[in-house]
DNA sequence: TTGTACGCGTTATCAC
DNA sequence: GTGATAACGCGTACAA
């Protein structure tokens, strides 16, 4: 078997390597980072010791002197509540969050890059966490930002970091990023809810102070007036399950009537249905739900819903692209790219 | 404002720190990391030094000497179907894996511990992947492990790398673990599919050769033979939603008399679900359903699911923790801690 | 083409 | 208590 040093022992390193092939450390160096010209003879001595030793490479030396990392952070950062956060668990437990890394790491994997993940709260956290990007942390980050004014984007341009941000920044700054045009989805659920002939049209909102979500409502507000709807009854929750079920409520009673809804996610969707169920109000018949994700849930509800498709991995996938070229060539200027949304039609709209 | 570097120059190191503070280098090291021994005087100096020149210290420098990174990697060893791998997708998007990570983020990042994600799907990649951790790429890990056998585990302890896995190896390796009493998980479905007088009751299993579901099949088969149930119809699908609404058809034909049903994962429960209403049934006036892992798909589902608590987020935070603890006393036993699931009451059974 | 020697930014070991 | 100085493991000008 390969001759690879005993656990506990101090690991070989490229002395070692270069030791037993009888060549400088500068030339084992070069074999194997693959520069060329050096003679095939030593290069065969080279890997030969490498695999003898069972040598791998100290990437945090390595990164140390190159000043590249391999990896690529992907920073979720939010408006810590508490200390002791609740909402963080919700987060991650939104189909949101794996769609993302999963986008991300099917073209990160590809070249070799690794993951690494970042959450900050605090003013200070992100001071920190832009410290150490400067530091060559990693080489890049694709930023997840949850709170309405955030200014990370701002501090990570000025600290000159690669970033792509997956959203737009709510103020504007001069940062890479990938979006979907929110309002078009929601145009889109208007044009499927007036469409099949609903007469008193709701909504469902998230926070009404974050970009995606203020996109929406006006996105469907504006299609709404323009189809001669100039007033639409609104509820708002926070993204869960939950909130969704409680809005449907208020909307329920505020006005009976109501006989389309448009919610800003699935899973308030869901939510929205659960109450709807309740209330004794059959979907789509007397009501009838247009979501907004596509994510899994909205497959698993019943009736499965009518939803407005985020390309979310997609669109993962694009900025981590975007990331890697704007890392390779730090002269990249700065440019965003926005998804068109599609409506998908299932049973509940 | 402080005088942080202007951006694109070169960043200040702990060398122009201790110019400024007129110290030595390596006093001003002392005053950074808290140790005693220094002059309150000099103390003072270094830290307004250090505000003054915006210095944030060298993460890869300071890890190269002292051999802590201050990050866990969570490693997701796969078995690679092919280098295009669809399932990494459906890793993602399940809630399984977004749970995890909110678990483990929930007592790292107290800790000021990032997390790096690792995907493996080769035996060449879990050989680099090894090399790597022992040469302090992490301070340990945190494995979830897919294949049946899978030779990480054991290549972990060989290389004495601190590890953690959630769900337990397949092939017996002196490893930490935590893991969820499957069996009496099963047992407790068992129990409520019986106990409300069903009769001919089969089960949807996940691929059979897994620990986590062969301990479900053998657990659900034990308690339903102490009760009379000698032999269940099984079906198995690969926790995905799609695969259990194949396997429920497959059931019910073979079985139109069924009238319970004990599923693996929630997921796959949906898909039975769906399949139970396309075929008729009523839940769970004609056929109860039980699931597993009371995920956010149970309380979606309609009718809700009843299901087994799998406690993800405790397990994962104290896998964590369990990880701390072994990588601050490298001489600790190899431990497991096993969790009791319970039963979740909705309306599916 | 190869080897020498220096630098990357820290921490740790010594003398003082 | 403080300050030189040697590691840590590697890449790479520069000289040969």
């Amino acid at each position: 078997m390969s001759g690879r040093a005993a656990a506990g022992q101090r690991l070989p390193t490229l002395e070692d390597v270069a030791r037993v092939a009888g060549v400088s450390r500068a030339t084992a160096s070069r074999v194997i980072n693959g520069i060329r010209n050096v003679d095939p003879q030593l290069h065969e001595l080279v890997w030969e010791a490498v695999g003898r030793t069972g040598y791998v490479p100290n990437r945090l030396a390595r990164s140390l002197v190159t000043r590249r990392t391999g990896t690529v952070a992907l920073v979720v950062s939010d408006s810590e509540t508490h200390d002791d956060d609740p909402f963080m668990g919700r987060f991650f437990a939104d189909p949101y969050f794996g769609r993302v890394v999963g986008g991300l790491m099917s073209v990160l994997r590809r070249s070799g890059v690794q993951l690494a993940l970042q959450i900050v709260g605090t003013d200070e956290q992100r001071t920190r966490l832009v410290g150490d990007l400067r530091n060559g942390q990693a080489d890049g980050v694709i930023v997840l930002s949850l709170p309405a004014h955030d200014p990370l984007p701002r501090m990570l341009t000025e600290g000159e970091v690669p970033a792509v941000m997956i959203g737009r920044p709510a103020d504007t700054v001069p940062i890479n990023y990938v979006d979907l045009a929110n309002d078009i989805g929601a145009a889109l659920a208007a044009d499927r809810l007036v469409g099949r002939g609903c007469q008193l049209i709701g909504m469902i909102s998230g926070p009404v102070d974050v970009p995606a979500s203020s996109d929406r409502i006006s996105g469907f507000r504006r299609s709404m007036a323009r189809r001669g709807h100039g007033w639409i009854p609104l509820a708002s929750g926070n993204f869960t399950q939950a909130s969704g079920e409680a809005a449907m409520c208020s909307l329920l009673t505020g006005h009976p009537g109501l006989d389309g809804v448009f919610v800003a996610n699935d899973l308030m969707a869901v939510g929205a249905l659960t109450a709807l169920r309740a209330a004794g109000r059959r979907v789509p018949q007397d009501v009838a739900v247009v979501g907004f994700d596509d994510s899994s849930a909205a497959l698993a509800a019943s009736p499965p819903l009518t939803t407005v498709r985020h390309p979310l991995e997609d669109m993962a996938a694009e900025s981590a692209r975007l990331l890697l070229s704007r890392i390779d060539d730090a002269s990249m200027r700065v440019s965003s790219v926005i998804y068109e949304p599609t409506l998908v039609i299932r049973e509940s709209a």
